[in-house]
DNA sequence: TGACAGGGGGTGT
DNA sequence: ACACCCCCTGTC
């Protein structure tokens, strides 16, 4: 049996992580791995901790049996991790945000909000929520994690021994597309290799992006050869912090027809009912409506 | 055990 | 509307 990579590292003590909320094990599991980011899992070595990537940082998580979040790092990665995992966890207060939501006249929003109290959405990288999202296309999370640790494996830069960070534009662009096909990605292929030869000549054009106003952002990010309204939507979201951005997948199109009665909407249709309902805070919504329909649907399944 | 449909958090034509 | 890729899952 192969050594497993976390454990030859050295590892930092478990410390509570300062001003974090007290979450439910199902409200950290659906922030972590409820399909906003595809680098956590749990930690081979350690069943009851999450083990994950993101930037340079490597961080373990775990709740303490009375609720209280944890973390550990690689002791080399220790100092950027503690001090870029809160704003990435928590860079959004939950708390302060919901109160901005209608639940008070939506008893389906003040359910799904019930139901996951403390879900918030993350600060991730601009970049690498592109390239996660850009996997996304007609894929369950755990097929999208499949890939991004291919690529993360392949082509991304070694951190500690045995795990790697994501492939950065720059990688991207000097890998063949026949090598991007070889990490599972089928047509998405394509669309990563040109997105990438596209950045590679424009320089400063992500950033530029990510400061834009979000509908400009918007029309920008759709540009892109594989990104559509609701990539964009997505990477705008969970990766630059635009609360208003609102994505309209599957799962939502079910439950805003089975919720609100809009069937036969389009997705563009219900994007901006979306938008109207639910305020400047929708991409939250959003948030809590998409993990409640998931709950449910998984539910429904197991019988 | 092994083959075989069916479908998957969308985009582009 | 339908093709695009192809892995995964559930079936037989």
């Amino acid at each position: 049996m192969p050594t497993t990579p976390s454990a030859t590292i050295a590892w930092t003590a478990w410390k509570p992580l300062a001003n974090a909320p007290r979450l439910a094990p199902t409200t950290l599991t659906e922030l972590i791995d409820g399909g906003q980011a595809f680098r956590w899992r749990f930690d081979p070595t350690m069943p009851e901790a999450w083990l994950g990537i993101w930037d340079h940082c490597i961080a373990r998580l775990r709740l303490s049996a009375k609720g209280v979040l944890e973390w550990s790092a690689p002791a080399a990665l220790a100092a950027d991790t503690g001090r870029l995992l809160f704003p990435y966890l928590f860079g959004h207060d939950a708390a302060a945000l919901v109160s901005a939501l209608p639940w008070r006249s939506d008893p389906h929003l003040a359910r799904s909000i019930g139901a996951f109290p403390g879900l918030t959405i993350l600060r991730q990288p601009f970049g690498e929520t592109l390239l996660g999202f850009l996997c996304s296309a007609t894929k369950q999370i755990i097929q999208i994690k499949q890939m991004v640790a291919l690529l993360a494996t392949r082509h991304g830069s070694l951190l500690v021994p045995g795990i790697h960070r994501l492939p950065t534009w720059a990688e991207l662009a000097a890998v063949p597309e026949a090598e991007l096909r070889a990490c599972l990605l089928g047509f998405r292929a394509r669309y990563i290799h040109q997105t990438a030869q596209f950045l590679a000549a424009r320089p400063d054009w992500l950033e530029e992006t990510e400061t834009l106003p979000y509908p400009a952002a918007k029309a920008r990010l759709c540009e892109l050869p594989g990104v559509g309204e609701k990539v964009a939507d997505c990477v705008l979201l969970f990766g630059a912090g635009r609360l208003e951005a609102f994505p309209v997948d599957t799962w939502i199109i079910k439950a805003m027809e089975r919720r609100y009665g809009l069937d036969g909407w389009t997705p563009a249709q219900i994007a901006h009912f979306g938008r109207v309902h639910f305020g400047a805070q929708a991409g939250l919504a959003q948030q809590y409506l998409f993990a409640y329909e998931r709950a449910q649907g998984r539910m429904a399944s197991a019988g």
